[in-house]
DNA sequence: CGTGGGCGGATTTTT
DNA sequence: TCCGCCCACG
């Protein structure tokens, strides 16, 4: 037994590890430290040495990009189509089994899957209908509440008000919601996971299958597995499964969603005697920037351990930088960039890293400034975008006539005279009779005046026409017929400017995307189907250009699983990271440390961090203080490039561009911070000043009279 | 039926 | 500040 190209080149832990015997595993693996490496290499492993058929082996990842990079690695290493093996994200793989067996299952087999757009969409038509109050009743709030519980494994019979009556409405909501669904056919994406879990679960011959076939289930990211994810694991696995999870209790970012940690520990006690590896050298990172990274996630409790090490070079210590405001930041990093680009560098290894997608503003505001290209993580991918949506909504609606959410996103789109009062006829007659707005629509065009009645039987019509015109026709021409003959392609052109224009591109992008769809012929399911779950499963990339190479923006969430020379670590504030919300939790807090860990873990050669002494935050400046993980890095490691100079700075008065560091005291010796006494108000703090000289605004939180405005030159103000 | 102004709200994201 | 949503108006 020895298949030494699969070994070379790994080390002594790695290769412990793709060899280990076939039995419970848990790889615990750092940042940086080839985990990918060792899953791709015990796949093949598995099938080159132990000689097991790769029609054994599932895969689990969680997102299409990690289930991609696999596929693609592991087919290089076997050198043959990995075909037969199941590679895919969880969600991908419920949905599979959904297709196989919706009889089992209860589905009907046109189900259709919704994104959070849909079911958003959903949940708030259901509160409408019920004529209750949006703002008491939030439909984001009913969607987390549903979902969480989804994620629990747990349906809305399973679920007590305990004599809470706001419960009791979002336990009625979740039981309305899901009816609607199942009439309808849609199931969203926490319902894949749960459905599969039942399916598992309540199917004895179903499930003796699966452990049957795979007795070798792989895991990536285990710490980001939720409560049903886990579950249903552990069902397929059985007491013969051959589990082995890779993950890394550190780089827990997704709690917030639902996903647990503990389930690494409980893995551990679920099956027992497991074999536990740990990946502690890294590849990627200097010394310094990893020694700043174990100190800081080292402020943890209940971590299982682990402390990486480096063979390579100290490297440069991580900078930081205080910045007076926003734009300071924003143009020290533009100047860093520069810095790297003039010495031969390339723009795409430099990564901003921010808490919060509204943080990117003032980047990209400098980076256009100083023509600099950039590219921004995280944007409407190409399958939400909304003309993509109509035009899936018609052919969703064509494959399956009960889908009630794409009946009413199409019914006037483009504008055909069905408007609100016809609406809520068939909308009406559709819940009086418990039937689709379809079904509903027919029996209402008679009962409609002669207008009316005659728009919508059109639109009955078209749908029929098209159904007809293009049932044989191969997918792509399918689309292609259909965005044209129901006129959206006419009515996006419409649109003023260049947005018209991109829409109609785009919607052109949607039939080219649908003539190179490979549909999975494991799912036994028509093509067009198949593209429409795709659609929604795999929402597409991001709209940036991938092709220019510009330096890379992006939350530090998104940043998990990637690397770059050189990393920005930027808003490194007290309520801004860690954020507010998260501060007053110890849970909460350790999150967003490892979130931390996950930032500085990302770079290669370089970590710059940074904060801003002032920041405007919703329309308001606010004053922050540098975040409490700056100071959990011991400063050995640290340099700082400009050191604050004290802590309650003289006001400043900004200039028209960032760039002036001037700073002026104020008449009267007011500064921010400063406390200060009133004729009236009595004492208080000096929270903001705006403007100049003694017409300008102080902003003071006054202990009795809370926050008041005033003018310094009247105040009349007593530093004390 | 489409648009503009007023209003409230404002982590993190994948599927 | 900025964005998205709702309602009122043309």
């Amino acid at each position: 037994m020895d298949a030494p190209h699969l070994l070379a080149g790994l080390n002594d832990e790695q290769r412990a590890a793709v060899s280990a015997p076939l039995a419970p595993t848990l790889v615990l693996a750092g940042a940086g430290s080839g985990k990918t490496r060792v899953l791709t290499h015990r796949v093949a492993w598995l099938v080159q040495v132990e000689h097991v058929s790769p029609h054994g082996i599932l895969a689990v990842t969680f997102t299409n990009k990690a289930a991609g990079e696999m596929r693609g690695r592991i087919e290089s290493m076997l050198g043959v189509p990995s075909a037969p093996l199941w590679i895919g994200t969880f969600h991908g793989i419920a949905h599979r089994l959904l297709r196989l067996h919706w009889r089992e299952t209860n589905l009907p087999q046109a189900f259709q899957i919704i994104d959070s757009d849909d079911q958003l969409r959903a949940i708030r038509k259901i509160i409408k209908s019920l004529e209750l109050d949006e703002s008491r009743w939030v439909p984001k709030e009913v969607m987390w509440f549903i979902n969480a519980r989804k994620d629990e494994g747990l349906r809305a019979k399973d679920l007590k008000d305990e004599g809470d009556p706001n419960r009791r409405q979002f336990i009625k909501l979740y039981e309305l919601y899901q009816e609607q669904c199942d009439r309808s056919g849609s199931v969203d994406f926490a319902e894949l996971l749960l459905r599969a879990y039942e399916l598992l679960r309540d199917r004895p011959d179903v499930l003796s299958h699966y452990r049957n076939r795979f007795r070798h289930v792989l895991v990536d990211e285990f710490q980001d597995t939720n409560t049903i994810q886990y579950d249903w694991l552990k069902l397929l696995v059985g007491p013969t499964g051959v589990p082995f999870a890779v993950g890394d209790d550190d780089q827990s970012i997704y709690r917030w969603r639902g996903a647990k940690v503990e389930n690494l520990q409980q893995y551990r006690r679920d099956f027992p005697g497991v074999q536990l590896f740990r990946l502690e050298q890294n590849y990627r990172s200097t010394g310094n920037i990893l020694e700043a990274a174990n100190a800081l996630i080292s402020n943890n409790t209940g971590r299982l351990g682990k402390n990486l090490w480096t063979s390579g070079e100290r490297g440069e210590p991580v900078r930081l930088y205080a910045a007076f405001n926003e734009r300071d930041e924003a143009d020290f990093v533009v100047n860093r960039v520069r810095d790297w680009t003039l010495k031969g560098g390339r723009r795409s290894d430099c990564a901003i890293l921010y808490r919060s997608n509204a943080q990117s503003r003032t980047f990209e505001e400098a980076l256009l400034a100083a023509r600099i290209p950039y590219r921004v993580y995280g944007g409407l991918r190409f399958f939400e975008r909304a003309e993509i949506k109509d035009a899936l909504a018609y052919l969703r609606l064509i494959f399956n006539r009960v889908d009630d959410a794409s009946f009413e996103r199409i019914v006037n789109l483009p504008a055909r005279g069905i408007g609100t009062k016809t609406l809520d006829t068939v909308r009406n007659y559709a819940r009086a009779n418990a039937c689709s707005m379809w079904q509903a629509a027919g029996a209402c065009i008679s009962e409609l005046g002669n207008r009316l009645g005659q728009s919508l039987h059109g639109f009955l019509v078209l749908i029929e026409q098209l159904d007809q015109q293009t049932r044989n026709l191969p997918l792509h021409e399918q689309v292609d017929h259909v965005i044209n003959a129901t006129g959206l392609v006419a009515y996006y052109k419409q649109d003023k400017g260049d947005r018209g224009e991109a829409k109609v591109e785009n919607l052109e992008e949607l039939v080219t995307a649908a003539r190179g769809f490979e549909p999975d012929e494991a799912a036994q399911m028509p093509a067009l189907a198949n593209f429409l779950s795709h659609a929604v499963l795999e929402s597409g990339e991001d709209q940036a250009d991938e092709w220019e190479d510009g330096v890379q923006m992006m939350t530090l969430h998104s940043a998990k699983g990637l690397e770059f020379p050189i990393v920005f670590m930027c808003g490194m504030e007290d309520g801004l990271f860690p954020s507010q919300r998260s501060i007053t939790d110890v849970g909460g807090l350790e999150e967003e440390r490892r979130l931390c860990y996950v930032g500085t873990t990302r770079a290669m050669k370089q970590l710059f961090m940074s904060y801003a002494e002032q920041r405007r935050l919703h329309g308001t400046d606010t004053y922050g203080t540098p975040s409490r993980f700056i100071k959990e890095i011991p400063p050995e490691f640290i340099e700082e490039i400009r050191p604050r100079i004290q802590v309650s700075r003289p006001v400043y008065v900004p200039r028209s561009s960032g760039s002036g560091r001037m700073e002026e005291e104020r008449p009267g010796g007011i500064r921010l911070g400063q406390r200060v006494r009133h004729q009236k108000f009595g004492e208080g703090v000096v929270f903001n000043v705006e403007g100049d000289g003694s017409n300008a605004h102080i902003q003071i939180n006054f202990e009795r009279h809370g926050m008041k405005t005033l003018v310094l030159g009247y105040a009349n103000l007593e530093p004390v």
